[in-house]
RNA sequence: GGCCCAUUGGUGAAAUGGUUAACACAUCGCCCUCUCAAGGCGACAUUCAAGGGUUCAAAUCCCUUAUGGGUCACCA
C-alpha cells in the first residue's frame, strides 16, 4: 500500500505538511522552570465553580513560574456551544482576576485558540499520520457500528473498533477511491499498534504511577463533518501551543493510553500531566460533581448576586487546591494567595466536597481585615447593582457611613459579623434614620425615665470610653440596677437587673436590637440630638 | 461487566513505618465582657471503610472484601 498515495487522495486539499506548522509555531524559549499551562472549556455557558476551580490551579502555576497561560476554546462539539460563548467565559476570568497571556480575542504567537479556526491544521496532522501508516479512513456507517457493538456484546467482546472488528483497516486504495467515487463518508481513525494485553505505566504529577492496559482500539481522529474528536485535537494543540504541563479532568485518565500513542505515533516530546479531581457535593449521601444546574452556590451569579468578595472565594478555592495553603496563609497575615508557591504534589488524590460554610467564614475573616473605606466601596458597588435605596443612602452619607463602618475596625480584634457586601445593610441599617425601624419585644427593666435622665443630664459627647461607662454605673443604683455583677447572680430579684441590663435598655432604645457593636462608638457617631429622638420615641 | 482511582471526625485535611492521630471550618461548653461578634480555654476520631497478613512497631507496606467515583462515543 503507497501510504502517501492514500493521503493525498484523501486530503488533496491540504498541501502544507507538519513540517510547516513546526516552523510557524516553533519551541518557546523558556527559562528554567517557566510552566506553560492552558485552560481549555467548551463554549458552553458561563464560568461555574467548577470551571474558576479547574483553571485556578494552571492560571497560578504561570504566574509562580512567570510562564504562561492559554485560554484554548473547545468547540469541535458544535452542537453544545452557546452565541457569545468565549467573550462570557473570558468576561468571567477577567472579573476574577486571572491573568490570561494568550486567547481567542487577545490572540498570541501561537494562534488560532479556538478549535473549530483549527481544522487545516488538524487534516494536515491526520493527513500526515495516514501518509506514515499510521491512521486509515473507515467508511463504517452508524448501522455498522451499531451492529458490531451488537455482536460484540453477544460474545461477550470488549467492546470497540479494533482488531478484527475493524474492518476498514485493511482496505486497498482501489476500494477507498471507489468510495470516494460514491460520494461516502468518511473517518480517519488510528491505526494503533497497542495491545490490550499488554501494559503501559505512566506517571501523573498528581495520582503518582498508574498503570493501564495500552490502547488498541483505532479510534476516530478526524470526524465526518472534518472536525477532530477532543483526543486528536488535544495532542495537535498542546504539542503546537507548546504546552508543558496538561491539567484536565481526572475522567481523562482512562483514555490516556490512547493520547500517548498518539504523541508517540507523531513522535512528538510528550508534556507533563496531572489530572485533578473534580469539586464535587454530597447529595442525598451521594458524592456527584458539582453542578451548575443542580447547585445555586455553583454558579459564580450567586457570589456576585450576594456580594461575596471574589478575593474570598480564591483562598477558598487555595484551600482546596493546596492543603498546605490554608496554615501558610495563617502564617502570613496580610499577603496574598499570589504569594504562594502552588505545588503538584499537594494535591489531593480524592475529591473534595464543596463546602459553603467555610467559603463564609474565609469570607467574614478576609472582610473583617479590610479598611473602613474599602468595604464601604464595595458595599456601594454592590447597592448600586442589588439595592438602590441603600446605595443612595451610601452615597448621600459617605464619610458618615465610613465612620460607621469603621466601628471595630482596624483593630488587633476586628469584627467577623459580615460575610458578603449584602450583609452590610443588615449590620448597620439602624445608623440611617431613614432605615431605622426597631424591632425588639419589650421588657420590664426598659425604663424610659432613666434613659430621658441619662441623656438630658448625663451624656456628655466628649467623654472617653472608660468615662462613659463609669457615668452609666453610676446612675445604675438610682433605677433599681446593681451594678456588682456577683452580688446579682446571687440575689438576681433584688433588682430590676444588672448594668448589663441597663446597657441592654439603652441599646435597644437607640439601636433598635438587642445585638449591636461597641454602643460608645454608636452613640457617638449618631450625635446628642439624634439619641434624643430616638430614646423619646422608644 | 472489564479497566482505573479513591476511602482519616459533620466538612477540608496533616501524618510519607516509630511518643497521647496536627491544624482549620462547623457544633457544644466555660471564661472575658455593656449585648453580639471577636478573643482565650476546653469538649468532640481509644482510632484512620472491614477483615487478614508482613514487622519489634502500620492510618502508613501487601492481600481480600465492601462502599463511593471515573471510564469504556464520529461528547468533552
Amino acid at each position: 500500500m503507497n501510504y502517501k498515495e492514500l493521503a493525498d487522495l484523501l486530503y488533496p486539499h491540504i498541501t502544507k505538511t507538519i513540517e510547516d506548522y513546526e516552523k510557524m509555531y516553533p519551541e518557546r524559549d523558556l527559562k528554567e522552570g517557566q510552566m506553560v499551562t492552558r485552560f481549555a472549556p467548551s463554549p458552553t455557558g458561563r464560568v461555574h465553580m467548577g470551571n474558576l476551580y479547574a483553571s485556578f490551579f494552571p492560571q497560578m502555576f504561570a504566574r509562580n513560574t512567570d510562564g504562561i497561560f492559554i485560554l484554548r476554546i473547545e468547540d469541535t462539539d458544535q452542537k453544545r456551544a452557546i452565541e457569545n460563548g468565549v467573550e462570557l467565559i473570558l468576561d468571567d476570568l477577567h472579573d476574577y482576576g486571572y491573568k490570561i497571556d494568550e486567547d481567542p480575542i487577545k490572540g498570541g504567537a501561537y494562534g488560532p485558540y479556538i478549535q473549530s479556526e483549527r481544522k487545516e491544521i488538524y487534516e494536515t496532522f491526520a493527513k500526515h499520520l495516514v501518509s506514515i501508516g499510521r491512521a486509515y479512513p473507515c467508511f463504517c456507517s452508524e448501522d455498522d457500528l451499531t451492529h458490531m457493538r451488537e455482536v460484540q456484546e453477544a460474545r461477550k467482546d470488549r467492546i470497540g473498533y479494533y482488531g478484527h472488528y475493524a474492518k476498514c483497516r485493511n482496505l486497498t486504495i482501489e476500494e477507498v477511491k471507489e468510495h470516494l467515487d460514491k460520494g461516502d463518508k468518511f473517518v480517519i481513525r488510528l491505526k494503533s499498534m497497542g495491545d490490550f494485553n499488554k501494559r503501559m505505566s505512566f506517571t501523573d504529577l498528581i495520582k503518582g504511577t498508574i498503570e493501564l492496559p495500552e490502547n488498541d482500539l483505532d479510534q476516530v481522529l478526524i470526524k465526518s463533518d472534518g472536525i477532530p474528536p477532543y483526543a486528536f485535537a488535544h495532542v495537535v494543540d498542546d504539542h503546537l501551543m507548546r504546552v508543558t504541563h496538561v491539567t484536565r479532568d481526572d475522567s481523562y485518565i482512562s483514555s490516556v493510553p490512547y493520547h500517548f500513542e498518539l504523541w508517540d505515533a507523531f513522535g512528538f516530546k510528550k508534556p507533563l500531566f496531572a489530572h485533578l479531581l473534580p469539586l464535587c457535593k454530597k447529595d442525598n449521601g451521594n458524592i456527584r460533581k458539582i453542578s451548575k444546574r443542580k447547585d445555586p452556590e455553583a454558579a459564580i451569579s450567586f457570589y456576585h448576586e450576594n456580594g461575596y468578595p471574589k478575593e474570598a472565594i480564591k483562598l477558598y478555592l487555595a484551600t482546596l487546591l493546596n492543603s498546605n495553603f490554608e496554615e501558610w496563609y495563617l502564617q502570613n497575615p496580610g499577603s496574598s494567595y499570589l504569594d504562594f508557591t502552588f505545588r503538584f504534589d499537594k494535591m489531593s488524590t480524592s475529591w473534595a466536597l464543596f463546602d459553603l460554610d467555610k467559603l463564609i467564614s474565609i469570607s467574614k475573616e478576609y472582610i473583617s481585615k479590610l479598611k473602613a473605606e474599602e468595604v464601604y466601596n464595595y458595599t456601594l458597588k454592590y447597592a448600586e447593582e442589588f439595592d438602590k435605596e441603600f446605595y443612595d443612602l451610601l452615597t448621600k452619607y459617605k464619610d458618615y457611613s465610613i465612620n460607621v463602618l469603621n466601628i471595630e475596625r482596624e483593630v488587633e480584634r476586628p469584627r467577623k459579623d459580615i460575610e458578603n457586601f449584602k450583609a452590610v445593610r443588615r449590620e448597620i441599617e439602624y445608623m440611617y434614620d431613614e432605615l431605622f425601624n426597631p424591632t425588639y419585644e419589650k421588657k420590664d427593666f426598659y425604663d424610659k425615665n432613666m434613659l430621658i435622665d441619662y441623656i438630658d443630664n448625663v451624656y456628655d459627647e466628649n467623654d472617653d470610653k472608660q468615662t462613659w461607662f463609669d457615668k452609666i454605673k453610676e446612675m445604675c443604683p438610682k433605677y433599681g440596677f446593681c451594678t456588682d455583677n456577683k452580688e446579682y447572680k446571687a440575689n438576681p430579684d433584688k433588682y430590676k437587673g444588672n448594668t448589663a441590663s441597663a446597657c441592654e435598655a439603652l441599646r435597644v432604645a437607640v439601636t433598635g436590637r438587642v445585638m449591636s457593636p461597641d454602643l460608645y462608638e454608636i452613640l457617638k457617631l449618631l450625635g446628642k440630638t439624634r439619641i434624643k429622638e430616638r430614646i423619646e420615641k422608644f
